[in-house]
DNA sequence: GTGTTAACTGGCCGACCGGTCAATTGAGGG
DNA sequence: CCCTCAATTGACCGGTCGGCCAGTTAACAC
């Protein structure tokens, strides 16, 4: 039998509905007392728990943005520095995305707002995988004279920028049929213009 | 002397602060009493040009990305299927997003909103790409076993999400200096990766 | 001059917002 | 058992929102 009370419970409630509202509608548009609704309890209950709206936001932003920290970071663990393994933790990253839309939604809102609040979260992740891209350099497997920094950022563009676009984009090109279908050409296509480019070889 | 009544003059004015209003804030976070007060007209005058919040925000939005279009049909018109044409359409891309930011932001609140007000006013323009891209594979410029599509999709997305992660990216890994030079060497960085892919030659 | 029309104003409305507060209730420790 | 304290509730607050409306004013056609 479980308790009329369990704030533990609670909080997981709002947090999961506050996830929701602020990212189907943002911050702003978002309202506690629909987040309320959605979670099954009192507006109230969101104050005691959480203090205020703002820091709801915070809360939220923090986890989710913690979590894909920490995808990065395990998808960057398990890469030595090959380009085998590059393609791998790329396949990774796109996978990720792709799974959890909410994340992709997540970092064009942090962008909007000009979010500061998870900025150090990710930070020793973007490092690592800076050196792990040197080390590919270095050991030949990879073209030395591309900045890794901008060579990683390269990397996190192409899988990022296609979730948020590819509907808009695939329906002013007529591209039909299920959307996994366009997600697979376009990883493979990307991946050919990412290791090899586009002119002739 | 001017007329003591301009509608035509106050509807720019109503347009042009709804476009700063809304891009900073939001549609919900922005205010029309905001908006009124920064165009320096009544509130009321607002409802009474464009009918509602929503109808402004939508006109906001089509001319703002008609706009976008223009640029991107400007940006084709001069682009012979070569792949040296392709780069200087890629730059004038760039070029086009680092002078308005605003671009930027306005495609991300798209994006987040669901958005389909705007959903016609590039198709031609994105086909016309198409076809030049195909082209100039068709003429031995790019390799011919990537999708056109997704080719011109690559390109936009290294582009635009460069200015729409620059910020968190550079300052998380410490990139100090003025924000052009970073422009500059992403987008000579990024060339490279296009065109010639991060595999050594 | 006069009438018509549209630009423009100020005041107002109901709805909803985030947040507060006093009161109630249940769980757990002594 | 009761005492304590946190979890929880619902009523309520001041403030802002988008929108409306009645009235005023300037331009213009005749």
């Amino acid at each position: 039998m479980v308790n009329k009370r369990d704030p533990e419970a609670t909080r997981a409630a709002i947090l999961a509905a506050a996830e929701d509202a602020f990212l189907e509608q943002g911050f702003a548009e978002a309202s506690t007392s629909d987040i309320a609704r959605r979670a099954g309890v009192t507006k109230s209950l969101i104050h005691h728990h959480f203090g205020s709206k703002q820091k709801l936001w915070t809360e939220v932003k923090v986890r989710r943005f913690g979590e894909y920290a920490q995808r990065q970071q395990n998808m960057l663990d398990q890469s030595t520095p090959t380009a085998e393994l590059l393609r791998e933790s790329l396949e990774l990253y796109f996978r990720f995305l792709q799974k959890t839309p909410q994340t992709v939604r997540l970092m064009a809102w942090m962008y909007l707002e000009g979010d500061n609040d998870c900025g150090d979260l990710d930070r020793a992740v973007l490092k690592n995988g800076v050196e792990t891209i040197r080390a590919a350099q270095e050991d030949g497997q990879l073209r030395k004279d591309v900045d890794p920094r901008y060579l990683l950022f390269s990397f996190l563009f192409l899988a990022q920028h296609w979730f948020q676009s590819r509907e808009h984009l695939c329906r002013d090109l007529e591209m039909e049929g299920p959307v996994e279908d366009r997600d697979e050409e376009y990883f493979e296509n990307m991946l050919k213009i990412f290791f090899e480019g586009v002119l002739p070889r």
